[in-house]
DNA sequence: CGTATTTGACCGGCGC
DNA sequence: GCGCCGGTCAAATACG
């Protein structure tokens, strides 16, 4: 929009003062006629409807409409923000006018008053600009995961389609007397194909790992060779805590606690009690190699909304299982070209997020424990970050999305927010201010999870990571166990009708 | 007393 | 077939 127009809209705010409003008018009026060549009023009145068309043609939306029926207060809410670029021209006519015939004194209550209104209405307009943001982030991320499950769904309907004209090409080459054999073999297959679909489809499908997986799939699928190591993607988040859990805005119930193999630490299982049928689950465990290292890995998407707290890490978490599983790797892919995604993006950084290439599980791994002059002090080698309990070796774990160094320079100043570093921790333990640390982790992780899903460098690293395994594998497979993602579960017990913000 | 947590039992996958 | 392991369930317990 212009500067006319911006002068245009701007003047409204000037009815704030209604001492000002016959001056104002005019000015508006005069501005009108002088200053919109891109607007057009039509031919008609020259005063009233001359103002309608004026907000009519500055194609303003309903809320400035409402400006122009009267200068009530509830204009003042409706002032477009972009408008106070020219405040100072506009006050200063307004003062040019009332300098005239009063103090200099009054001149400055009232340009005081106005300009404190005006405050008051930038707030206000900024808590609205920023509710929609909030709502339109919601809307992306809700919108993604549909994206990404009707990619699935159609995928599956193609790979169910394939099997069912390979069973019929199978059955028309056959002769009489084995055709009904086979015709029944080709019935058995898309039973349990479309078994299978039915179950992943259904609410009683568990959203989590669902190690239940029928061994019948597993064997019998051509099309789905990986199929029980592509269940679902999971997003791990690596950071120093001295807490038990993380603050990351959700509600969630402990339901299990267990030994891992190789770690001395438990490993605490929770679920998502902010709704009855969330299927969000995760699993919080420290690492083996620095326990002053939590890591907290996420399954499952939200299926209702979140606070603002929640949002950073619930938009993180969803985007990147999405990407994950938009990429359709298959394990055996990525197990055979462990570092090919590594190779394919930048060498010279160290990594900030990870994909890890092994079974069972494709998982991206946020780190958050390394401070950016680390990481450029390190650049020079590619940092192995200790994989999740069960990720197996460094061999298997392949550093392979990582976000660009520059990207990372250009962060620095977010990222060092959000960079839990050694001394950061320390001094924070030393003031034994264990509710403040939580807070700044969580407002760290708010944080870093925008500032990743708001890079596009990032984002583009990790398509391009996930393209690169894509072309250079000899297979590109679909595993339909992916529609799971969103899928709703039942398994959450009516009792868990309760629960306890764990926000700390 | 209601709710959350703990913890042993159970289940299914997987390797040998 | 057996044992190991990860994940989940649910009764027991703790807690406010």
């Amino acid at each position: 929009m212009g500067k006319d127009g911006w002068r245009l809209t701007f003047e409204p705010v000037k009815l704030l003062s209604p001492r000002l409003n016959s001056s104002v008018k005019a000015t508006m009026y005069s501005s009108d006629t002088a200053a919109s060549p891109s607007s057009s009023p039509k031919p008609e009145d020259k005063n009233s409807h001359r103002e309608v068309d004026f907000f009519s043609t500055c194609k303003l939306d309903d809320d400035h409409v409402v400006v122009k029926k009267e200068n009530s207060h509830d204009n003042e809410l409706d002032v477009n923000t972009g408008l106070h670029l020219l405040t100072t021209n506009s006050d200063q006519s307004s003062v040019d006018d009332g300098g005239s015939s009063t103090s200099q004194e009054k001149q400055a209550k009232d340009k005081l008053t106005i300009l404190k209104a005006e405050l008051e209405k930038m707030n206000t307009e900024n808590q609205r600009l920023r509710g929609m943001l909030t709502h339109v982030s919601n809307n992306y991320t809700a919108l993604q995961i549909h994206i990404s499950n009707e990619i699935h769904k159609q995928q599956n309907q193609i790979v169910e389609q394939n099997s069912r004209q390979l069973n019929e090409l199978v059955r028309n080459s056959n002769d009489s007397s084995s055709e009904e054999r086979t015709q029944s073999g080709s019935i058995k297959l898309g039973d349990k194909i479309g078994k299978r679909n039915g179950r992943e489809n259904t609410p009683d499908s568990d959203g989590w790992v669902s190690n239940k997986v029928s061994r019948l799939d597993t064997s019998k699928n051509i099309n789905q060779p990986n199929e029980s190591a592509m269940r679902k993607a999971r997003v791990s988040v690596r950071a120093r805590s001295e807490a038990p859990m993380i603050t990351d805005g959700c509600q969630w119930r402990k339901y299990g606690q267990k030994m891992a193999k190789g770690n001395p630490c438990p490993r605490a299982y929770y679920r998502c009690t902010m709704a009855v049928g969330c299927s969000v689950r995760k699993q919080v465990q420290r690492c083996v190699d620095d326990q002053t290292i939590l890591i907290t890995t996420y399954e499952g998407t939200h299926s209702h909304p979140l606070p603002p707290a929640a949002m950073a890490m619930a938009s993180t978490t969803s985007a990147a299982a999405s990407m994950l599983l938009s990429g359709s790797m298959s394990s055996a892919d990525a197990m055979m070209n462990p570092n090919i995604l590594a190779r394919s993006i930048l060498h010279n950084t160290s990594s900030i997020a990870t994909i890890s290439s092994s079974a069972p599980f494709p998982t991206i791994t946020l780190d958050l424990t390394h401070n950016p002059n680390q990481i450029q002090r390190n650049n020079k080698s590619t940092q192995f970050q200790a994989p999740h309990q069960g990720q197996l070796s460094s061999q298997n774990f392949a550093p392979i999305a990582t976000m660009p160094l520059q990207s990372i320079s250009t962060n620095q100043s977010k990222f060092s927010d959000l960079q839990l570093s050694h001394d950061i921790e320390s001094s924070q333990l030393l003031a034994h201010n264990k509710g403040q640390q939580q807070t700044s982790f969580a407002d760290s992780l708010s944080a870093a999870t925008a500032v990743i899903t708001a890079d596009p460098n990032f984002t583009a690293a990790l398509a391009a990571a996930i393209t690169s395994i894509m072309s250079g594998g000899n297979t590109t497979t679909y595993n339909d166990s992916h529609t799971s993602t969103t899928t709703n579960t039942n398994l959450i017990s009516n009792n868990h009708k309760t629960s306890n913000f764990q926000g700390n």
